[in-house]
DNA sequence: AGTTTCGGCGCC
DNA sequence: AAAGGGCGCCGAAACT
């Protein structure tokens, strides 16, 4: 039995099956099947899925308690190779990648739904266009070829994988949810919140913070409102250019330490308080919609809830079932890690190598000792930092490694120069990305003339322009936090099949964290399950390298306990 | 009245 | 002390 089958679901609910052969061509007949999910559990030994949209299929599938190894989804890597292509815009669907290889008219992307609390259903709802399973191993062939012409065809295949693999990560994380007790997520926002007053205006520690500010200023101040903030301060004798809390904090004044704390309860208020608890947490379970390379930059994105900014004061909502307990594990120093590894500076190998905090070493090897001057020089060169206090050390970063200060700043330069940007395993940058209008109008988003800026640095010999050097920023950090996300792929994929063994359920990831729900005496294989994951990642994304990459790792019951 | 943009801030 | 990357979310403000 080949190992690699395609199926694509039909309009009755029926679906289309189709043994692959290793060079990915169809190895027998297309069949018609009545049942999506029994086609797929008949067939325990196929090890990849090949599909048109993960999205589409495999929350059906999860939903009948069947679940795959791996798959291969048409449309996410149709888009990485048009991006890996530089043809970054064209339709990515499945439809539209066989109207360009039969040479007819290109349709285009359907809109993307928009994002409905707790709309459960929606993950159920077709999307996209479906193509009959003859056609979609047309598409899949041309892909396999389209792989083949890369500049790292390896590397590109891998992060095809990879990326599908995600996908099926996100699939089975939003199935699961995050733990979540809104009994104490209740009792956090009372206690920080006070009493709700009926009618739905602002709880009772509000109210007060409001009447102190207006006391402060000796006059009715509405401290949401920035407008009506900046006017009191101006009556006050104050001139402020923004309401932003470094700016206000800066200032003389008794209105500053109740506007501060109104600012910063209001905020829990309106984005995580009683009807966020309302929209997006049932059943004991928070459950946003995670989706898999949301980004230009591979990383993830939320739709709904904001999961990935849920505020460290709320975390202790964030609570295992009885029995059960939160591995959560950060990867330490992780962007200079993959800058490290992909720029292969002997230097930064050398630090990056260590376990051991790899700001403290830099600033042992480059600096007189502050370790909180070398993150920022660090994070200032992989940034683009063009002033501050982080510009003072990267002369010295770029005397001790030299390599690592060369590979983000050809980024920059080839950013600004409007040339492509990969990450490790491929994939593309924009080449208009970060340019503010001028990507916009790239993209064929009409950009209004009263907003345009005659750009006068442009013709000045030696400068780049504003916009130029926005791409510039964008592709120098693009190349580190991208291949940072590459990683991290690879790392959740392995993970995902080390946690298939056990009881244990990935349930959240954000950026550089994971944290797996499991059985108490589960946690310590899944702790080691993560180690190993991360340096099987380390060793698939960038080959070999002494570049390591720890973890800080806590097992709780409460996610608010693991810091 | 409905839709888009802005300001501010949460997370990495 | 306050500049540089990526996001999402909210209400208000600004728009049509």
């Amino acid at each position: 039995m080949a190992d690699r089958w395609a199926l694509a679901p039909a309009e009755d609910g029926g679906v289309e099956v189709a043994a692959l052969g290793p060079d990915g061509l169809p190895a027998g007949p297309v069949r018609r099947e009545g049942d999506l999910a029994e086609a797929v559990r008949s067939r325990p030994d196929v090890t990849r899925w090949v599909w048109r949209s993960t999205a589409e299929v495999y929350p059906r599938l999860l939903a009948m308690g069947v679940r795959v190894e791996r798959c291969y989804d048409i449309e996410d890597a149709e888009t990485l190779l048009l991006g890996h292509e530089g043809r970054y815009g064209e339709p990515r669907s499945a439809a539209a990648a066989l109207a360009r290889l039969r040479g007819g008219p290109v349709p285009p992307d359907p809109p993307l739904r928009a994002a409905e609390p707790g709309a459960q259903s929606s993950l159920f709802e077709p999307q996209g266009v479906r193509l009959p399973l003859e056609d979609l191993l047309a598409v899949y062939a041309e892909q396999q070829r389209r792989h083949d012409r890369t500049a790292h065809p390896d590397r590109m295949r891998l992060l095809t994988a990879a990326e599908s693999a995600g996908m099926l990560v996100a699939a089975e994380m939003n199935r699961a949810g995050v733990p979540w007790s809104a009994d104490v997520h209740r009792e956090v926002l009372h206690e920080l919140l006070g009493e709700r007053y009926a009618g739905g205006g602002e709880p009772r520690r509000l109210a007060e913070l409001a009447d102190e500010v207006s006391a402060a200023f000796g006059r009715r101040v509405r401290p949401d409102l920035p407008a009506d903030v900046v006017r009191a301060f101006a009556q006050a004798g104050i001139r402020i250019g923004s309401t932003r809390r470094w700016e206000i904090e800066s200032i003389d004044h008794p209105a500053v330490k109740p506007l501060v704390e109104y600012k910063k309860l209001y905020r829990i208020w309106v984005a995580h308080g009683w009807s966020w608890l309302q929209d997006w947490v049932r059943d004991g379970r928070f459950r946003p919609e995670f989706l898999a390379g949301g980004t230009v930059t591979g990383r993830w994105v939320t739709n709904g809830g904001g999961a990935l900014q849920i505020p460290k004061v709320i975390r202790r909502a964030v609570v295992a079932d009885p029995g059960w307990r939160l591995v959560v594990a950060d990867a330490d120093q992780m962007e200079p890690r993959v800058l490290a590894a992909i720029s292969r500076d002997p230097g930064l190998m050398e630090v990056a190598g260590r376990e051991s905090d790899l700001y403290q070493s830099v600033s042992d090897r480059a600096f007189s000792g502050d370790r909180a001057q070398a993150k920022l020089a660090v994070l200032g060169a992989i940034y683009g930092q063009t002033s501050g206090d982080g510009l003072k050390n990267l002369a010295a970063l770029r005397r001790r490694f030299p390599k690592a200060v060369a590979y983000v700043d050809d980024a920059a330069r080839a950013g600004e120069e409007g040339r492509l940007v990969r990450t490790w395993l491929g994939r593309t940058c924009p080449p208009a990305a970060g340019a503010g209008e001028d990507a916009a109008e790239e993209a064929g988003i009409p950009v209004t003339s009263a907003e345009e800026e005659p750009d006068t640095q442009q013709w000045v010999p030696g400068y780049a322009s504003t916009n130029a050097r926005a791409r510039g920023r964008f592709a120098r950090n693009f190349v580190v936090q991208g291949s940072a996300a590459d990683w991290t792929l690879l790392l959740l994929a392995a993970l995902r099949r080390a946690c298939a063994d056990m009881a244990a359920e990935l349930v959240f990831f954000q950026h550089d964290e994971v944290i797996v729900h499991c059985p108490e005496d589960e946690a310590e294989a899944v702790v080691a399950a993560i180690r190993e994951a991360g340096a099987l990642a380390a060793r698939l994304t960038f080959g070999q390298t002494p570049v390591r990459f720890p973890f800080s790792t806590a097992v709780v019951e409460c996610y608010a306990d693991a810091k």
